[in-house]
DNA sequence: TGTACTGTAACTTTTTTAATTACAGATGAA
DNA sequence: TTCATCTGTAATTAAAAAAGTTACAGTACA
């Protein structure tokens, strides 16, 4: 997987810390040493699961979209997951080999049991609870 | 992650099937559908970890380092792993900044959390069970 | 001494991710 | 009204990572 996860808790834990105030994209930016035009590419995912708010116009910004204990990491885990965590091979093996012919559904069958897993682990802390340790 | 984890259990598969017969790295290629070199490269790795034995010479190949019911999928995950499963910011957060200054350590232990679940996931289950579905 | 393997390095190509730039649209304030 | 300051989004470029390729030295057997 990629930084999208950091990047994404990274946001929310600002908006947690800003009480209900606007923050804006450029401020985000700042703080993750990212470009701004990337946080907004995020947080549009993220609004999609109405995990933030977006304002716009001039006084616009960014809030959470809901209440810090009743969002769970696993919300944030499935907005920007995109593939399993175990890795997928890209390569399609060979139908003529009896391992080869069935092995993919079995590895995919593998992969979302690892992702069940941790997604019963990131459900069991709320973004209040992460962050929690920076105030 | 990548598709190295398929591609180790696709090896450490085949190997078992062979029941002991030595098995070449064109062969096993030819079953994943990828370059030989690829999978002696692979392969190299897991003999690292006393997962696979190689041969050289003209009547060489591999065979499995271990029993296949004393092997567990956890030690295949530690033995690919580079990166946390949850993935890895490469930006360096804003020091100026309450949350950026400490946010890296945070997201670290939650990263090295979820990989003990995966590992917790993985120990359960040894390649005898995931090879004999191809029985 | 030839053949068929493994071991490994160097390199190229492809894919993915991150970063950048640009500008239209929205909103509030002078 | 019109300017300033935001968001929303697309298009593009740059950088990094992964996968694939080629080549050849080293080893063991016949």
């Amino acid at each position: 997987m990629n930084g999208q996860f950091q990047i994404a808790i990274h946001i929310l834990t600002l908006l947690d810390h800003a009480n209900g105030e606007l923050l804006s994209s450029e401020y985000i930016a700042g703080s993750i040493n990212i470009n701004p035009a990337l946080v907004r590419k995020e947080i549009r995912n993220l609004r999609n699961y109405g995990l933030i708010n977006s304002k716009e116009g001039k006084t616009g910004g960014y809030s959470l979209g809901k209440a810090p204990d009743n969002i769970v990491l696993a919300d944030v885990y499935k907005a920007v997951k995109s593939h399993p965590a175990l890795g997928q091979a890209k390569n399609l093996p060979n139908p003529a080999c009896a391992v080869g012919r069935q092995i993919n559904q079995h590895l995919d069958a593998l992969a979302a049991e690892v992702d069940t897993a941790i997604i019963s682990k990131l459900t069991k802390i709320t973004l209040a609870d992460f962050s929690q340790k920076f105030k």
